[in-house]
DNA sequence: ATATAAATATGAAAATACTGATTGTTGAAG
DNA sequence: CTTCAACAATCAGTATTTTCATATTTATAT
């Protein structure tokens, strides 16, 4: 996924670069009108437009951009008027954020305008993204390979993942995946847990990820990757 | 183009309505969260949620309409913390406007928002040119033959292929394609998918381009090609 | 250390749930 | 009146979930 940054202040659009990197995004500056209009025709998913730029004014690049092509734009800007927004907005910008801004906001501002236009795609990983859960497109990765998890060893490890370190009883996963009017057997859970782990440890004897608690449950283990 | 407003001061909605309705949208307005969920059921194209609500928490109900629909949602609130608005993206509003708001930035936001949500892709296609989609014409090439479509058909390969390999279950394809208010049963959206298969997929048994996954629904898989 | 009891892991069979294909009915369009 | 698409219902074939018998591991008390 690839965003152009079109911004002069190598201060600004170095963090910004970073922390959108951290996403797996691949970014690149642009650091006037002229080379974000050259490097355009490398072909972005998104672009972040600084409105006030050394050659030519941010609107008047927007306004270029829409005249052949649908691609996000998000304004960043000095200007927080209310008529500069309603104009940015106006003229085919996507959305509008105020400097001084939170570089998480503007991340997650970039994830559900992408999430928008490309599709849905709520993903979280672990331990430099040897296990990447991805819950929109129910299909788990480990080690880049993707798995086919069935819909209850799927709910059982995003339920445990989603809580890392926590101990989870049988009976609290029984409840929370199968239903609290489930009648069975609560040693089922350790069926699935069995099978999720052939599928997701490196050596299923010896687990990484999901950790027996002798006389208690089991609980998921790993580093969140930085979101 | 209808909006629903989800908000309990009626100082507020009333505001809001009468900007919108001005702009030529159909506005409807929910006091509270239980009414919102009820007239859901209606079929909107935006939501705009406030998250300060007598009955329930406005995070909440975001988190229930994602479950079933992709419909764009606004949220509206006069929690400004840059925690709540990360996480307010992140469950899956595309838009957060903090209290105090200037109505005509909002009646903005929602006009991007609705130029981006409607604003489909005419034409694209996968795998080189193997399969080609139309929405034009309402065709679909396969392997240089064009193939006609049915209405239903059409819309739900186009829906589905709109966002490769994002799940789709049944009830979503239920309330995007034949609407939130159709009473019938889910299962006949398999019964298309057999139709689609028939027609686009080489080996309909194996299927290339619509996967099931089991117990969910539906996905579509397929490289998008460059142009 | 070792024995013992208790808890967990495993593999395979049985029970259940889900999908895909078939068929028939309904309703709308020409 | 005919045709075609949409929807509903059914059934057989699969995939999944659950159970159960057995093996293995763990905790604890000698």
């Amino acid at each position: 996924m690839k965003i152009l940054i079109v911004e002069d202040e190598a201060k600004i659009s170095d963090i910004v670069k970073a922390y959108l990197q951290r996403e797996g995004y691949t970014v690149q500056v642009a650091p006037d009108g002229e080379t974000a209009l050259e490097q355009l025709k490398d072909g972005f998913d998104l672009i972040i437009l600084d409105l006030m730029l050394p050659d030519m004014a941010g609107e008047e690049i927007c306004e270029m951009i829409r005249r052949d092509s649908d691609i996000p734009i998000i304004m960043l800007t000095a200007k927080s008027d209310e008529e500069d927004r309603i104009k940015g907005l106006g003229i085919g910008a996507d959305d509008y954020v105020v400097k001084p801004f939170s570089p998480r906001e503007l991340v997650a501002r970039v994830k559900a305008l992408i999430r928008r236009t490309k599709g849905t795609r709520r993903t979280y990983s672990f331990n430099n993204r040897d296990l990447v859960i991805d819950t929109d497109r129910h299909e788990v990765m480990k080690a880049g390979r993707t798995l086919t998890l069935t819909p209850t060893e799927f709910k059982i490890l995003n339920t445990i993942a989603e809580r890392p370190g926590q101990v989870f009883t049988r009976l609290q996963l029984v409840n929370t995946i199968l239903g609290y009017d489930f009648e069975g057997y609560d040693r089922t859970i350790d069926a699935h847990i069995k099978n999720i782990r052939h599928k997701i440890e490196d050596n299923p004897r010896k687990p990484e990820y999901i950790k027996t608690v002798y006389g208690v449950g089991y609980k998921f283990i790993g580093r969140l990757d930085e979101d």
